[in-house]
DNA sequence: ATCTATTATACTCACAGTGAGTACAATAAG
DNA sequence: CTTATTGTACTCACTGTGAGTATAATAGAT
């Protein structure tokens, strides 16, 4: 099944838990990390089926951002999220089997047990609620218990880390500008609009995410153009790095769907 | 020095780390927890002066929200959390302290150092920013790194992990109806207000926090007087509770400064 | 009884941001 | 040189927010 890149701290040698991640994240594909952040640590003593032979596992997650290059060592190997959360991916729209099969069959699992009800509504966006991207959490642990997972399996718990991620990400996003991490020296505005949908796993509107960035002060024009796609070249833009701290919230918000 | 409550996990009896977590706060203190976060997890090696001799110690730190009661067990009491924080209370406008002393010194510790200057400002608001209550933790590392350090100290990294909570509590209270747990179950909007504030450290603009609660469908009035104060009786409201899941962003924004 | 300070509540107004479009510009492929 | 495709500018209605003014209802002082 595959894996995050994980290993055992070294009480005596990694001085901080970051140190030791960055450690076993190099040794296991070559890569060295640039953005890091520490998500959550999972503790339950049920979660891990090796638990009575190694004894209590405590395990500290980290999020972290690399530009997409390929890795270098083993068997690492890039892996697209939403293969294994599928329901999570909305870019073209509710996909088929969110509406046909899971919906149904939430339904019957809430049925005659009101608060099941409300809570598979808010967290699908059914009726009255919006399908809310940053609820990745609360949609994975509905799926488990309902028994309804879907998508690809995962060693361990790392389906559910994963998710936590995924959720902790999009809202990320929003207010810090961490996207950049993900894009290269420079970049055309719809080439970065590509990339904050598939994190936010919705389409966005081309025009209002063009005022929001330009208004934002978070990117400057470089005066050159792209002309490898098709249709009209598109201005280059350069991430102004020196504003990461100015603002109180310099993300860049999902503007309106498109 | 004054600790926060804290005690090793028990790996074979606490099935997982909030249980164990309130059963340490049961028996130092008495409070049965209600809302409980995960907060960060904190484990560099030289955190811990002890370190040596106990082996790493791994802190996994957690935020709760308790109704005031007095505590029942031990040595345990209720503390201003800005006493160990003086600089984040801004209710009264910016503490003297900190223009006639913390600024200055940290603008000569800034002496001919352009980003250690960028830092200082952005994290206290002076110049082109503006003070941003959420920075606590910015604030405190600054402070620190600066040895400007004020107020009380506390055991251990103690005051760190304060800091920590407290910044993502201002954050937590903007985005989901937290501040709930810690009122009684009917209270009139300016003691809301108060307790707001009192998180922020910051004063609140009376109208808009009205407007913006009953526009927000937070709270019901319940149609009786609250009339133990000076001036006109005010209406007690009620939090109501089933709105918690509804909207994707249910919380309490800090309205204007006023 | 009346005044005054105090607190509560309602309402106004200007302004900024946002959702949702329309219109126009510049290119590649056919 | 036409068409499809992509990029960019601008409009308009609506909503939320900062910052007030105005009025209501009480307790305590005189």
């Amino acid at each position: 099944l595959p894996a995050l890149p994980f290993g055992p701290l070294d009480p005596l040698q990694d001085r901080t838990l970051e140190l030791g991640l960055r450690g076993w994240v190099r040794g296991q594909t070559g890569f060295e990390l640039g953005y890091v952040e520490q998500l959550y640590t999972f503790g339950d003593l049920d979660r891990d089926p090796y638990a009575d032979v190694d004894g209590r596992v405590i395990s500290v997650a980290y999020l972290a951002l690399v530009r997409e290059a390929a890795p270098t060592l083993g068997s690492a190997r890039w892996r697209d999220v939403y293969a294994f959360l599928p329901w999570e991916d909305f870019r073209q729209g509710p996909p088929n089997f969110v509406t046909k099969d899971i919906l149904p069959a939430l339904d019957a699992w809430a049925k005659d047990t009101p608060w099941r009800q409300e809570r598979y509504k808010v967290a699908f966006g059914v009726g009255e609620s919006r399908w809310d991207p940053e609820r990745v959490l609360e949609r994975y642990e509905l799926l488990w218990e309902s028994d309804l997972l879907d998508g690809k399996k995962m060693a361990l718990d790392h389906r559910r880390i994963l998710a936590t991620a995924l959720g902790r990400l999009r809202a990320k996003i929003r207010y810090r500008p961490v996207v950049f991490e993900l894009m290269p020296e420079t970049f055309t505005l719809f080439q970065l609009q590509r990339v904050v949908e598939a994190l936010a796993g919705v389409r966005l509107h081309k025009q209002n995410f063009r005022r929001l960035l330009e208004n934002g002060g978070l990117v400057e024009g470089t005066g050159e153009t792209f002309t490898e796609t098709r249709g009209r070249p598109a201005e280059l833009f350069r991430f102004r790095r020196h504003v990461v701290g100015e603002r109180p919230s310099a993300g860049v918000a999902y503007p309106s769907r498109a």
